[in-house]
DNA sequence: GCGACGGTTCGGCGCCCGCCGAAGTGTCCC
DNA sequence: GGGACACTTCGGCGGGCGCCGAACCGTCGC
């Protein structure tokens, strides 16, 4: 029976200091020691501590450089992980004071967008401005949702000649290329996966977005929400954290 | 910040005993208090507090019949996560003694489902013969995994007339149709989700399959051996536990 | 060199948690 | 009613864990 590693593995969430560096790593970036240290309010030594722990349970990889230590999520599995997690315990039970803001249809959602948060979910795009395209896709059929989300034979095509996404490309390794990941602050799915980190990455390189200070946030820029309209048909004004 | 909830739900599973309790509910049926308190080894007293708090923190359901307290799992979503941290933990780290098996082609999959284990994994079928169904249907064409898998057309229609699995009906509520769920004793994938289930109840109903014992494992009837054969090209044989 | 700084190690403190046995409550059956 | 049985409550024990402060070790920059 494996229930010694699953509890392991559970154990190195089970703590809230260690719980809150892991949900902080979904930016998908790599932080320093003390950066974690006070972002989740515990002292240097503690967090020395905490992040060898969680480098030794298999969650964490940590690069070493000079006198600073890097630490990120060990793969996009863990942050799916991590993710899946948070996502259920934010649903489930009695976890007092969420709002939750009822599921919205395409138009208000994209609408809502305007005056939207971008920001990222390890690798891909989360937060209105990810729910936004996620809900673009699925209404322009770039990809359906029969019986799991895929992309359509047109939407391959679109993708890679008019947004320049090869998604041929990406079809390789056993990283599903396009998944669903429920956000736990709009509770609404967005896209994840390989072409959901490939849509992020390709943003980032055309200049549409530009991440804004050491966080996971993301400022469309003038020419992002030019391309955001052509492209996808959301209008959303730039800035706005 | 949802550290706070991550982390009581991760810490529910954070104890052997309770992983244990856990990895046992995975076979979809519901157990009593004693019975699950022999299963992983300690006493009844210690077990009534260990499934109340298992209760309390939504992971599993109760139900009270004179003077027997039945548990399982809270639902699919619920058994999913399980399955998935438990997966993810025995493929990770030096985890020791895990022999790991190499992945195999169909024809020997097929081949060695002959002395094989069949099992329930929650709501599905599961060990070599889950396996076996999976592969059949991937080969036949009946499921795709193009960017995650779906039934494909053809495959639907096979399913409802031949097999007797209404497809259409299944496609109600937000479980996914077809998902695959990674065994750990295999270490290779088969078919859960909403299909998973039904293809399993069916076996069930149609007198393929029968219990064994108290716990997961799977008898498959003569009747089954011919079904499996003629459905899904699976030769086995009956028996072997 | 020296000081500033990021990170680590160590000792110690307090708390929580899992376990058990013993005693108690409720249900079923004779 | 009485006895078996499933489960629960309670007290108590032991161990592990998270936290801190203080001392220590490398690296960087003047």
């Amino acid at each position: 029976m494996s229930a010694q590693p699953l509890a392991r593995l559970a154990g190195l969430l089970a703590d809230p200091t260690r719980a809150a560096i892991c949900l902080a790593l979904l930016d998908g970036r790599a932080w320093t020691a003390s950066e974690l240290a006070h972002h989740v309010g515990i002292v240097a030594s503690t967090a020395s501590e905490q992040l060898s722990r969680l480098v030794a349970g298999g969650l964490l990889v940590e690069e070493r450089q000079g006198r600073h230590r890097y630490l990120r999520l060990a793969g996009p599995g863990t942050a799916a992980l991590v993710e899946d997690l948070a996502t259920f315990a934010a649903t489930q039970p009695g976890s007092a004071a969420t709002p939750a803001p009822a599921p919205r249809n395409l138009r208000e959602s994209v609408r809502r967008s305007a005056e939207a948060r971008a920001r990222t979910c390890y690798d891909h795009l989360a937060g209105r401005l990810g729910v936004a395209v996620a809900d673009s896709l699925l209404a322009r059929g770039v990809v359906s949702d029969e019986a799991g989300l895929a992309v359509t034979v047109p939407g391959r095509a679109w993708l890679t000649t008019t947004v320049g996404v090869d998604v041929e490309a990406l079809r390789h390794g056993r990283r599903p290329l396009v998944r669903s990941c429920l956000d736990w602050t709009e509770r609404r799915p967005h896209l994840a996966g390989v072409l959901g980190a490939a849509l992020c990455t390709h943003a980032m390189d055309a200049g549409w977005l530009r991440r804004v200070g050491t966080g996971r946030a993301l400022r469309v820029t003038t020419g992002g929400a030019e391309a955001l309209r052509d492209l996808f048909g959301i209008t959303l004004d730039q800035g706005a954290d």
